[in-house]
DNA sequence: CGGATCTCAGCGAAACTGAGATCC
DNA sequence: CGGATCTCAGTTACGCTGAGATCC
């Protein structure tokens, strides 16, 4: 998981797992560097912008389309509902649900969350060319859909 | 951290940050599951194969070769000494050391679990052809690089 | 009744930090 | 003395599980 490993074992250096690991980890640390600049985290982005796209949803429909755990959309939404970035509200249709929606203020957050994404992107992939850029992404992606399907 | 997240909002699927967790998410599984037939984890293997390849090591040069945490080292070396894959010896020369040697017992799992190292490599890598394993492993060297260097 | 929802409390692996004892 | 080493204790973030209360 350490983003900056100078050396270890010779042979692991060039293997695929290993620089998948470490690219993800500095991939991950920009990320969060740049939502600590808004005081939010990976998982707030993810379900403002679900929010945003699909509208107002139930936190544990929020969870399956963020991927996101019951237990940690919980604490997600308490977060940004005491920011005034959503608002929860009992279900007056099913009274076990509550509905979050995102405010004004919150969609405002997710534009600029959105633009810091975009940066990270481009501090991420800043040594590539554009071509380059997507083959990274094409090949990511396949790799992606192979091991999604099992 | 999520290695199957099916939805998650539209835009972020195809953020390269987002393919590489996911990606590395699966390598490193991968890796586990082939370990764990081991009865052993990633950093057993570095310690080993570290050993195998430059010779006995304090456990602080250990860490930093591995990039390891030095306490993590303790509990590892515990684990491997356990199992009579490495000798932990007071250094005469330097008595605030121990010098950690590799077995043969140690070496011969060190080939086995590189063998199973190779094998995920290629699981991983399933859905790409020779000349795609080597663009990607390329493509991220290049990024990793950039990225090591500050 | 079964099943879904929200909430909280806690667990387990992982990376790390602090502090102490020892030694160069 | 400063600094390195080994060790253990404890912390944090994270993903997850279990259980309880409520409701469909």
């Amino acid at each position: 998981m350490d983003p900056v490993a100078p050396q270890s074992p010779a042979g692991l250096r060039s293997t695929p797992t290993w620089l998948l690991n470490q690219t993800a980890g500095h991939a991950a640390r920009l990320l969060s560097e740049g939502f600590a600049a808004h005081d939010l985290r990976g998982y707030h982005y993810r379900l403002l912008t679900a929010l945003a796209e699909d509208g107002p949803a139930s936190q544990a429909d929020l969870g399956r389309r963020c991927a996101i755990d019951r237990s940690d959309v919980v604490a997600a939404i308490n977060d940004l509902a005491g920011r005034g970035l959503v608002v929860r509200a009992p279900d007056p249709a099913d009274r076990r649900r509550n509905v979050i929606s995102i405010t004004d203020v919150g969609a405002d957050e997710a534009r600029r969350l959105g633009d810091t994404l975009d940066r990270v992107q481009r501090d991420l992939l800043a040594p590539l060319s554009a071509t380059e850029r997507d083959q990274l992404t094409r090949l990511l992606t396949r790799l992606l859909a192979h091991h999604s399907r099992q």
